[in-house]
DNA sequence: AAGCCGCAATTAACTCATACAAATCGGTAG
DNA sequence: CTACCGATTTGTATGAGTTAATTGCGGCTT
């Protein structure tokens, strides 16, 4: 009914750059389902009628479901409708899940959590790196580190490299389900950086850690770099731990 | 063509219990993936083209894609085709992708790296734990090692309750991201016990390490957990490395 | 003459609408 | 208390029309 006569939709803001369809959808449920708007248990409307809300075809809609489905966000079974999952089926670590989680202002819970998962990860990471780099992987790094000095924590670059170096040093690992987490790392990561500009007018200088971090993978020495990395995590958690648990 | 004269397809076996079928498309794509029968690169062949094929309409085939999508494993864009992703894409944590890649004998990097990751990671999960576990959980642990105790690893329940246990920890670590992890654990888990009973004929009685770590959450020690459980999963590798690197 | 840029045609995925099938829950009758 | 039956919701199928990216052609620039 209707249809000609105008669209009701558009109460979010769908259509949107590169993505598809089924993308944005999902992308807005999704970040509807992390801020708490969607509770665990909640059962969304209908197919038909939602999609119509939404002003998208049921076919998109469906695709979006999948989506989050594959996710572990939601379920759905025929007749009992389509419900939010408990949040021990959200997979966490999913890349996407993670961006939406941090569309909106994160939880201080989840970036507590990602920061001790950090703490877990890279320092292992980093040993596992120092026995099994490739030249390759080193000069991977040190441009990297170069960038990151040249053009500081403030730009865009600067924290382009920043990601990079850590993800390198994840990649040299040589461990496929660790390099998976480098989406969860690179979140952490950034949300330092992040807190950091906030609190201080003037940011430590981030480069002696990593450039010593960075000169016992070099060396090839695991326990150095273990070492190194724990520091230098220790110190990203006390620029932003104050800022999170005041 | 032809479609009244009988269906061209069931070159797999897609039907199958309980699931859908975009489900079952979805399973039937993501383990041909992961078992290397599409390589990194590939096109596939094109949506009208493939869906006929595997004998299903357009829609659950496209439905088996997004799915596959969410979880990192192909790209698809218009004109381009679907193609499937580079390895560093896929989201190797994701539960589905496990459960893909050990349908067929995965490879011994695979499992090589899953404990390697959870080595990493059990540990620090089991200080945690210590620290922070309810009695609700001291419960679950206990109940879990009672019903291993008593069925073996030989048995199905037996196994089921080792899992439970080391996903209790994970759970009584009371960290979002690293309860995601808890599909890759449970992947090494079983993998440790499988390969055990084909090795030994009499295989190492797991219960020892098991109490000795029960007893040091129990006890709230978090550095005797970490210990007890860095000295399982070491036995449990010991156990599982001759085996998968002879 | 060689190379670069922009335009159009092609091709694939994407979206939509509709019809029908299957599954599941609740109530009702036996 | 059990078994069936109907209503409701997701699942599957199909065909038509839309959008986006790549390819190659043709004209322009160097």
């Amino acid at each position: 009914m209707g249809r000609d006569s105008g669209r009701e939709d558009i109460n979010l803001p769908l259509a949107s750059a590169g993505r598809r369809i089924h993308g944005s959808v999902a992308r807005a449920l999704g970040v509807a389902i992390l801020a708490g708007r969607h509770a665990p248990g909640d059962v969304l409307p209908g197919e038909i009628e939602f999609a119509e809300q939404l002003g998208v075809s049921r076919t998109a809609y469906r695709e979006a479901i999948r989506i989050l489905s594959a996710k572990g966000l939601v379920e759905s079974r025929p007749k009992t409708g389509t419900r939010v999952s408990a949040r021990k089926r959200w997979n966490l670590l999913d890349p996407d899940i993670l961006a939406w989680a941090f569309e909106g202002e994160p939880s201080e819970a989840l970036i507590r959590d990602l920061f001790e998962l950090r703490m877990i990860v890279e320092p292992a990471a980093a040993a596992l790196a120092a026995e099994r780099r490739s030249i390759q992987d080193l000069a991977r790094m040190g441009h990297a580190l170069d960038e990151m000095a040249r053009h500081g924590l403030a730009t865009e670059v600067g924290r382009a490299a920043d990601q990079t170096f850590h993800n390198v040093i994840l990649e040299a690992a040589r461990n496929g389900p660790l390099l998976s987490l480098s989406s969860s790392i690179a979140a952490a990561v950034t949300w330092t950086t992040i807190f950091k500009q906030r609190g201080h007018a003037q940011p430590r200088d981030p480069m002696p850690d990593h450039r010593a971090l960075y000169d016992t993978i070099v060396a090839g020495d695991p326990e150095a770099a273990r070492a190194a990395m724990t520091e230098l995590v220790r110190l990203a958690l006390a620029d932003t731990e104050p800022l999170i648990a005041p």
